[in-house]
DNA sequence: ACACTAATGAGAATCATTGTCAATAAACCA
DNA sequence: TGGTTTATTGACAATGATTCTCATTAGTGT
């Protein structure tokens, strides 16, 4: 997916593959900040900006989904797959990635109804998952 | 909609309801910075702290849309009409107000499937509207 | 009018994210 | 390989939205 990142004027650095291999290993989602503090346990001495930088280019790039958190945080996910959604749990935070092709077309469909173009969208589905019944 | 605010112990003041009627008054979308301003440039007193408190207790009192901006922050809008979603203009931001009661069934039968309860969901279309084809 | 206490507002405090800029090190070439 | 170019880094400052603090104000019911 998305391009090897060859040719471009892009550079490649061990912060880089760092951040995205941290990105990986991390279940569910992760901020800029708890992956940074992560690295840093880990004996890297990566710069906060730099995690910021990266996880940017990773979501840019499709290799990675973001997602606001309730207080207001940018939130990230490795994902290798390509668009789709997710269904997270409100008290542990499990996500399940939903596909949702009805709904795409839904979304398209409804866009060109009113003469929109270039439409992207934005669906989450939050609820409490199964585990956490009290 | 929602309760007539009596007997709550909650005081009834000039500033939520300036901050209600200046939210009627706005057109699409506007952040709690840009009403605060509205209503000072029109000799309002109120503070800014205020209008965060009011705009907070309008939305979750279900008489106001909310929803972040791209640039991380969050805008409100007045909203007489129950749940429903919206279509927005990327460079314009007009808004258009959309029922999507296919979408609302199938994202609370996806998160039933698997397992989850007390189900809620974000959807939002951006686009490019007709009248901003460049 | 009075007491009780929610609500206000000015400014400080938080805190995620972005900008700055000198130093570093990929990528490329001779 | 050694040298050149310039994207990238990282420490720190700066920004900017939102929240907190707390003394003061003003609804509400009596
Ligand atoms: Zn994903
Ligand atoms: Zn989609
Ligand atoms: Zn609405
Ligand atoms: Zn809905």
């Amino acid at each position: 997916m998305a391009d090897l990142n060859t040719s471009a004027s892009k550079r490649n650095t061990w912060q880089k593959d760092a951040v995205r291999h941290a990105l990986g290993e991390a279940t569910g989602f992760v901020s800029a900040q708890q992956l940074h503090l992560v690295l840093r346990n880990h004996g890297s001495t990566i710069g906060l900006a730099t995690v910021y930088r990266a996880l940017a280019d990773l979501a840019s790039a499709g290799d990675a989904d973001v997602l606001n958190s309730n207080d207001g945080e940018l939130i990230y996910r490795a994902c290798a797959t390509g668009h789709h959604h997710h269904l997270i749990c409100r008290s542990c935070g499990a996500t399940v990635e939903i596909d949702a092709s009805k709904v795409e077309n839904w979304a398209d469909a409804v866009a060109a109804e009113h003469g929109f173009t270039e439409t992207s969208h934005t669906i989450e589905i939050f609820g409490t998952c199964s585990a956490c019944h009290s």
